[in-house]
DNA sequence: ACAGCTGTATCAATGAATTAACACAAGGGG
DNA sequence: CCCCTTGTGTTAATTCATTGATACAGCTGT
């Protein structure tokens, strides 16, 4: 459980939160699999148990993973499906941020869809070429 | 100049710049109109004149208003604040990013678009709510 | 039973953002 | 010239999110 965390103004429970969401969504983590305690981690990380459980916490809500009081925590074993209110959590805050900044720019949200789905068009093309 | 503010959590300068920014980019309010007087605006809403003054600092910042001082605050000439190239540079990474974190979870790019205009229209909504 | 692990809960310290209170500087018109 | 109105700047109060310190509750293997 490789983490790094920086003191780049993101919340230190939020890094943690992206960083094992990422791995548990490419599948560096497998179901089933067992979170490092919370003070394990914590003391690692040199941050108070605390931070370590929040970001716990906010795992468990969103579905990735499960903790067994006493036990410890364990990763969810649905990775592939993962709840409608998860991906609700883990998307909507980049949509709202992407809202705002386009707003500022007098960007509306029906031209920024479209832009979406041809920015998207032009991503897909450019994999299928390297590959 | 009317302007609702709601105590939803949304900071009242926000508020007051989101207004007044979607009045001058909708062609409510044209170029070389006079604004009302920080003092006048803030003794309306019921508000700090320092509100009111960071309101209009960062739409001048974004180029939608010029201040003169001693004189006013007017709306700009120029609604084009920034060149079509420079909002892609500003917006792009930022969709990129969405683009990489939904495909992550499994939510395609027009799923994705559609969901865009739903938040738009309810955080709009959220707005215009309680005044 | 008990030592040693789990996660949980409560309260305080800290820092950043927001808003307010109030004084300042400068041009414009009578 | 002088008052009035304009935007500007400084400082403090307040609120809120984040993080930490510390104590609690419950299983589990020995």
């Amino acid at each position: 459980m490789q983490i790094h965390l920086s003191d780049d103004g993101v919340p230190l429970y939020q890094q943690v939160v992206q960083q094992i969401r990422h791995r548990i969504l490419s599948g560096q983590l497998s179901g089933g699999d067992e979170m490092p305690a919370i003070r394990t981690l914590a003391e690692r990380l040199r941050v108070n148990p605390n931070t370590i459980a929040r970001a716990y916490r906010e795992l468990e809500q969103a579905g990735l993973v499960e903790k067994r009081r006493t036990r410890g925590t364990f990763v969810s074993s649905s990775p592939t499906s993962m709840s409608a209110k998860g991906k609700r959590e883990a998307i909507e805050p980049a949509i709202d941020q992407l809202l705002v900044l386009s707003q500022g720019l007098g960007v509306d949200a029906k031209e920024l869809s479209q832009w979406i789905l041809r920015r998207d068009e032009e991503l897909q093309r450019k994999r299928g070429e390297s590959s």
